[in-house]
DNA sequence: TATTGTTATACTCTATAACTATA
DNA sequence: TATAGTTATAGAGTATAACAATA
């Protein structure tokens, strides 16, 4: 085990402090941390299907489902058919919804303050832009596919 | 929300990759991606006290205690009392958890490699070295105070 | 046929509070 | 008094599989 096997726990560990940290400040409105996500992915695009709503946080459409249905039972957010897909439906906030979710993204403005306050604004922005970049090499092989990287770091097939 | 606030979701986007690409590639041998996790902080320091670990994974006592439950009906770790502290109890690995951990470690790799994939090991080592002060600076007030930032990233008052 | 969502189900992680035993 | 761990308990997130309705 090699220094450049730390990145996978360095990252666990920072993702764990921030969820810790949030589910503590939002705890006050009854929401959790997974659920604000949700909320701040519809406060951007309101009127998604559940699917693009789970593609989007990411998560599961299965679990997206059953925060909707905590959220729903709130009146935070709620389900309309779609207008052209019948098997589809779209999820909005509601008025309240709108209200807590502004109160939650205020009670967590200290902590975003915080995970920045040892990083130069362009370390921050360099950061974000590392992050999105193993991000998206994790997600360019379906999970189920166990294919071995070459030393290139392209792949012997596929694709 | 600026551009400045992207981190925490940027941050949660990467992590839930490599969590849930790590929970499929681990699934064949009956571990989850947090108890390999356990499995290695144990790997790399062995006999320590529950309180310990759990303050090295990160995570709760109370959860560690419910993992490691699950993790010695399995037979992967066991629990002695400590020598000289009639409290507490070590934990440690057993011969089969060794080998279980070796075996989820080589089946994590690829996944390592992949995160690494798009990344220069110049880069590697600034995103780990980002991620380790994001996670200090997270950890560096107790989750329970709410105290106000200020303007140079110091506090106003405490510590 | 493929896709969206539902239903039923199960398991893991998470965490709090009250408690016992020991330091 | 403080600390390590246990017990009881509860809730939330995760995911799979079988299913119905619609595209």
């Amino acid at each position: 085990m090699n220094q450049n096997d730390e990145l996978p726990l360095s990252l666990r560990a920072a993702y764990h402090g921030l969820h810790r940290r949030s589910e503590t400040a939002f705890a006050q409105y009854g929401v959790t941390a997974d659920q604000f996500v949700l909320l701040a992915t519809l406060a951007r695009g309101d009127a998604l299907t559940q699917r693009e709503l789970a593609a989007r946080m990411p998560s599961d459409p299965s679990t997206v489902r059953a925060m909707l249905l905590l959220l729903e039972k709130r009146g935070l957010i709620q389900r309309n058919t779609h207008p052209t897909d019948g098997r589809a439906r779209t999820v909005a906030l509601t008025k309240a919804g709108r209200r807590t979710f502004q109160q939650v993204w205020d009670a967590g403005q200290p902590i975003r303050d915080q995970m920045r306050s040892r990083l130069s604004p362009e370390e921050a922005t360099m950061l974000v832009s590392l992050l999105r970049r193993v991000t998206e090499s994790l997600a360019s092989i379906p999970p189920d596919t166990a294919r071995m990287l070459v030393d290139n770091g392209s792949y012997e097939s596929g694709l």
